[in-house]
DNA sequence: ATCTAATCGAGACGGTACGTCGAGTCTTCCC
DNA sequence: GGGAAGACTCGACGTACCGTCTCGATTAGAT
């Protein structure tokens, strides 16, 4: 399947080595600054493109932003699958600490900010960020319901009791996370949603 | 106790009037638009007061923004104390969601935004509304500890767990909570935290 | 009678030191550049204003080399009155050209080429300089009609041969004049348009 | 006798039709735009050629408007010769005077304007205009030099008195002519050149 | 009852970034 | 190799806010 209808058109092709380069120096550059912070001036210039080669592209300052964070943030995240539900749940949360505490933390930052006031933004998050990701999470609990995980289980719920912590400590907290946070917050919920009767029944302990 | 030194010098004193009006105006401003969007002349306008009333007394419009937003939040949120850990906690939960679902709601995914680039107004976010409500809420909690509690709680930890899921959807999610939120929320928390043995010795279920 | 109304509103009272600064750029760039080659930064810069600063005055660059054009040909240049109508004509014919070969020539130039293709431009030239220098001549030939001036002089027609040549060679020739060049012209125009019978019967010669 | 030297070289000979179309634009929109406001884009696009066209065969756009006007008014308008001087000068200025009424008139403002400004567009005005109109002007005056044409004529100073006049109400004044404007002029002028002795001795009045 | 000093509204000032437009160059495909 | 298409760099345009400033008018306490 072909990843794009290519017409290729007459005319000087478009110079895709520019296009990339532009996306990340606003990637870059969201290292360091606030959307707001961020001129196309300095998007150009670093990206040592012209500003009319940004307009040309992107109607916007704004959009060549969300779309950086957009190619930024498409990597996957793949919910583990050990058998062990307590451990993929924790080993999920470890990697997205690892994620949330890396360079790219502040990308995060700034784009949940700006989706605040924009909403293609938030648009824009919803469908490559959270939805994939909390889809993910949702397939990987739902193959344990009834066993390891309990029959009345609300997903959506136990997706926010997961992930919201972590981002509240990013967006409101210090940033940090301690060595054992996974761990210790795996503790607090995975009580409240496994299924006590099959572990019972299976002799394991959790 | 003298609320400020007021040396009450010659002159025509401040009018105090315009100072609330100032701040009114920019709350009024942010239940609508972004920290960036919100212009001084719009402020001014919507103040009745001109451009240098406001940078006369603040530094810059930003500051103007986080002094109403400190305001705006200074309201108390205190935590319940009805003999009942759980009900307490689902109390609180659903308060805040009270909160978080009016019109005042903006205001605090505008703070949260804003928070992410400017370095003031993420420590005046911390010193006048997150430190203030973890800190009630650690009380309430450590009133229980070894009883409904369990003797190892780890606060930090429970307070991210009660909390985050509800900026986490305030910021990254529908900003929708259905009417059960608040207790299935602390369905799943309460389990990971109550101390198990309390309950048995007092013959009371949770 | 008040030059201008001056209300002398509230606010800051306009820079009119730097309104004259502006429009002295405007008139300096003139005598070098063209119309199009001058900017509204170059104009700024040599004024040591700010580009805002003129957008606030004028609706944009081109107005405000039209304002400086009209201040700086504002002189006067009344028609002679000696008496000897051949000697007023040459007089005249000579101080035109004397402004016509000076520092200020580039903006006759300027001007007429801008009008040619802005219309705003082509009535200010009309209004402060065509018209009123046209005026004065009239009235100083109309005074020797009957006497000196034939009869039936066609006054609309004897401007323009008269000031016909002098634009002809500023704007399509040489730009230079030859020492007797205002001598000759009166010479070629005066027999067309001196009443005979005047000269004969007052026993003068022309 | 070879119009040019045409090597023909190898690969596609220049489309001389798409010259001819790009040229005949340029004249068209000088009939409606002035020099400035004319863009590469709008020649090609009337000329149903691309930009690369104009740039490959003019170093720029301003050179294909030169062109044009060199070709534009590359037409003869030659001295008449009935043998009656005032006659002969009567009816140049009446055809000149149709030009510069006609279509074409915007083409002569527009190259004047341009003229003040770009020394390629003054020359070549100089050259395939100027200079052979008056050339054909002179020797047409030449002719009667003695005779009709007083001995001592000026003829630089003639030329100036019969073009300056038209020009200076094209480019000045409101560009219309009264029907008897030749005449007039014609009137006016021709006293202050003609031999008043020949006419004397051929018993012919003027 | 003045005088004095700080406030208030109004609005001009120098800056900086925006997004648009046109110029002239360059690179591809098609004939 | 010419021609159309169209991406590229560059630079000026006019707009919108910023934060600063300078006015006249106002308002109290101090004299």
């Amino acid at each position: 399947m072909p990843e794009e209808e290519v017409p290729r058109g007459r005319g000087r092709p478009r110079c895709e080595d520019s296009r990339a380069r532009i996306l990340d120096a606003g990637l870059e550059l969201l290292e360091e600054l606030s959307f707001a912070e961020i001129t196309a001036d300095a998007i150009a210039e670093r990206a040592g493109a012209s500003r009319s080669a940004i307009y040309r592209w992107w109607s916007n300052k704004d959009t060549v932003l969300v779309e950086a964070l957009r190619e930024a943030v498409a990597q996957e995240l793949p919910f583990p699958d050990t058998g062990n539900l307590r451990e993929d749940i924790r080993l999920q949360l470890e990697n997205f600490i690892k994620l949330l505490t890396g360079r790219r933390a502040r990308i995060f930052t700034a784009f949940v900010a700006a989706a605040q006031s924009d909403p293609e933004v938030a648009e824009t998050f919803q469908r490559i960020w959270r939805e994939p990701r909390r889809a993910a999470l949702k397939a990987g609990l739902e193959r344990h319901r009834g066993k390891q995980l309990r029959d009345d289980a609300d997903l959506e719920m136990i997706l926010d009791a997961l992930y919201g912590p972590l981002y509240y400590r990013l967006l409101t907290g210090n940033k940090r996370f301690s060595d054992g946070y996974a761990e210790a917050l795996t503790r607090i919920v995975f009580e409240g949603i496994a299924n006590r009767d099959w572990f019972h029944h299976n002799g394991r302990s959790f």
